[in-house]
DNA sequence: GTCTATAACGAGATAGAC
DNA sequence: GTCTATCTCGTTATAGAC
């Protein structure tokens, strides 16, 4: 990945890379135009003539993170491996956010959705629906399998894989404390697991 | 609940009140001290006399809340039911705020956390710690009881509880929907229950 | 594509009258 | 305890030069 350079047209993704980490970090509600002009040494108004607005900025950072994290998902799914290992790498990837001490920036827009232009959470809301959706296919292949055993639906037991995962990074946070989310992670992994 | 007048001496504590509502369900970044003052048809000076500054209500409402917090536990505590039945009415504190359509006001904060005073920070930490002491005890008597069976530590269970039921709430909150919530608490507090 | 300059607004905060 | 008035700063955003 190298280096910006002025007009070399990837100022625009340089800028959703630096945008992405503050937002993740600190917040959508708790970043500025100035924040990311300063990281880049570019102008505020050079940001404006990229993003029209705060809320263009919001849904092109939706947009790309939902879709890196759908590619992911479908490379997951492609793995030959069985369901508990599929889980176990989706957990992988709320733990690879975490390592660099981000918060997932759908569950950080979570938090702040009252406050979000429509656009951006209608985007939220489809995020932790195809989570779901892939979560339960895979449940559902591991009942096949008989590597995964479910009491409930394979739809609830999806829901609180998210939930579980979400909430672990939530609170792992403030603690600077991957073992506090490891653990939260393989509880609920392990405890679908077929026995 | 009475209304509040001016002058009566309640102002400080209606306050709080509208302050808290904001924060849960707009976030600490995502209030003013003019929203309050419109709610309260005051103005914003009159708030800076009870709450010096925006820290300082913070720091306000977070210790009112986890006093608060701290007292529905002691009181759960105290009831003669078992272990489950304890989790499930720990569970429905949780629900009692989701169905105001609020966020746990810790967690809410927790997302927030990299922007707020150390002040502040100080006290989301310890009311987590202090959720997972108070989960462990009670995990422990369960154990005691033959009521709880689990695999892990008591600590880590007390650590994925209070993961679950955050990320349930900020999960749920997108959908207004109670039945998200209701499914991944239900889920979490059951498998823990022995079989 | 990026800049300077500035507009327009809202934020947190303070002084001092009542 | 509450007000009016004001201050200062940071925010989003725009106009127009380069």
């Amino acid at each position: 990945m190298p280096a910006r350079r002025p007009g070399d047209g990837n100022t625009a993704s340089a800028v959703l890379d630096v945008a992405e980490k503050l937002v993740q970090s600190r917040g959508f509600n708790g970043f500025s135009y100035a924040d990311v002009a300063a990281e880049l040494q570019l102008t505020k108004a050079a940001l404006h003539y990229h993003f029209a607005g705060k809320a263009e900025l919001g849904e092109a950072l939706l947009t790309r993170y939902t879709q890196r994290f759908a590619s992911a998902l479908e490379a997951i799914g492609s793995e030959p491996i069985e369901a508990p290992a599929k889980l176990s790498a989706y957990a992988e990837l709320y733990l690879d956010v975490l390592e660099r001490d981000r918060m997932c920036l759908c569950g950080m827009m979570a938090a702040e959705y009252q406050t979000l232009p429509e656009s951006m959470q209608a985007i939220v809301v489809r995020f932790f629906l195809d989570n779901e959706t892939w979560l339960t296919s895979i449940l559902e292949l591991g009942k096949t399998q008989g590597t995964i055993h479910l009491d409930g639906s394979t739809r609830d037991a999806a829901r609180m894989i998210v939930a579980s995962l979400e909430g672990a990074m939530l609170v792992a946070r403030p603690f600077h404390d991957l073992a506090r989310f490891r653990a939260a992670s393989d509880a609920t992994i392990n405890h679908l697991t077929a026995r």
